[in-house]
DNA sequence: CCGACTTTGTGCGCGCGTTCACAAAGGCTT
DNA sequence: AAGCCTTTGTGAACGCGCGCACAAAGTCGG
């Protein structure tokens, strides 16, 4: 599920304050959502909580993460650090929960050979060898959306089969490959809609029929 | 619906190419959506359609926007400005949409000063006097988890109603206040979650048969 | 040891969004 | 002008996720 980040987010802060045990009440607080819906979430990984008591922190912290695939580390690469590359290949959220930032790369001279946090940027001809040879599994777009088919079909026939896409674009890839995108202006549009709304409607007409936009 | 700024992305490449007219079919397509969803979402903005051709490429693009509220310009205010909020402030994605970037705060002396992008960022002792002289709704959170809520708190205050946040926390917030998140961590253990089931499922007990087979 | 209280796990109904399929409507050709 | 062809707009069924509400289960005090 994709509520599974966030209770595991917020059964962090919980361990972190030295809670042992929470209820599904305090929990589904805690992270935003209906208790019932969490405890059937919950319930549908198999994990037991104890009634009457609760859900022991540390072993749901466990049980989520190992769900998730966070008890092992996956190798992720960046391809193109222009300013939003930059801030992903240095941000600190990766590391700590099990994704290791093992190949940078971008195609133009003047960024290639660049030490970013760590890591030399690699030129993108080499994306093929660099993704074999560092078993990625996953691979964050932070290109131009000109660029960003083209360094899909590549990295997919590397083998890669997750990807994070950044660029405004809709990706075609095969079956057997996931895609989430991230668009950033998107975002700031579906704001402006309700910021609008609120303001009375677009102009000189009434639009009482849209309601819930997305709602996350 | 969250929906329209993908048209409307699709709509302008269509009409960077000439292309006039568009059937419901090829521009369903060209944003990844079921044709028969496309059309009811467009009906719901009014009947702009002719039958036997398809839409005005123009038009829709105009009552989109309008729709969506980007017939007029919004300002934006960006709090933090390490490597993501620099990266946003940079961002060309949104200028060429209708969003101005209004206004940069940031806590830290060392950045308070710095020009980026054309603007000077503010320390964030002036948040409540810019975000009312610059007559900002929409703020983008760019800050470390721990100031969010504190942050949001403020320039809910001074009157913005619409969030974009990009901090790990759900925030909290009164009626009529809009908030969406962007968590770049949670994207991450989306992908390896499906990623990790590609694999064979969860690494535990009841799976080891699994790993043994594979080998890794 | 028992009864009362707390909290989990879940069956069930409701409402929403998606999608199929088709009739109405407009254009185009002859 | 008339019929054919394309495409829109939408009625209706399907599926799904959400949340209420309750019974089972376990704890704790007496």
């Amino acid at each position: 599920m994709a509520r599974l980040p966030v209770y595991l987010r917020a059964l962090h802060t919980l361990a972190d304050r030295g809670i042992v045990t929470v209820s599904s009440e305090e929990l589904a607080a805690a992270a935003g959502v209906n208790s019932a819906k969490l405890r059937k979430d919950l319930s549908h990984l198999g994990s037991y909580g104890t009634r009457g008591v609760g859900y022991e922190v540390q072993y749901l912290v466990y049980q989520i993460s190992r769900e998730l695939g966070l008890t092992q580390d996956w190798s992720v690469a960046i391809v193109g650090l222009g300013n939003l590359g930059r801030a992903l290949a240095g941000y600190g959220g990766f590391a700590s929960r099990g994704f290791r930032m093992a190949a940078l790369l971008d195609a133009d001279p003047a960024i290639v050979g660049e030490r970013i946090n760590g890591l030399t940027v690699e030129h993108i001809d080499k994306l093929e060898h660099v993704i074999t040879d560092c078993g990625i599994s996953i691979a964050v777009l932070a290109v131009p959306a000109s660029a960003a088919q083209a360094v899909c079909d590549r990295v997919v026939a590397s083998g890669v089969t997750s990807i994070l896409n950044f660029a405004p674009v809709v990706l075609t890839v095969p079956d057997g490959v996931d895609v989430r995108k991230v668009d950033l202006s998107i975002e700031l549009q579906i704001l402006a809609f309700h910021e609008q709304r609120k303001a009375g409607g677009p102009a000189g007409v009434e639009h009482e029929y849209l309601e819930a936009v997305d709602g996350q």
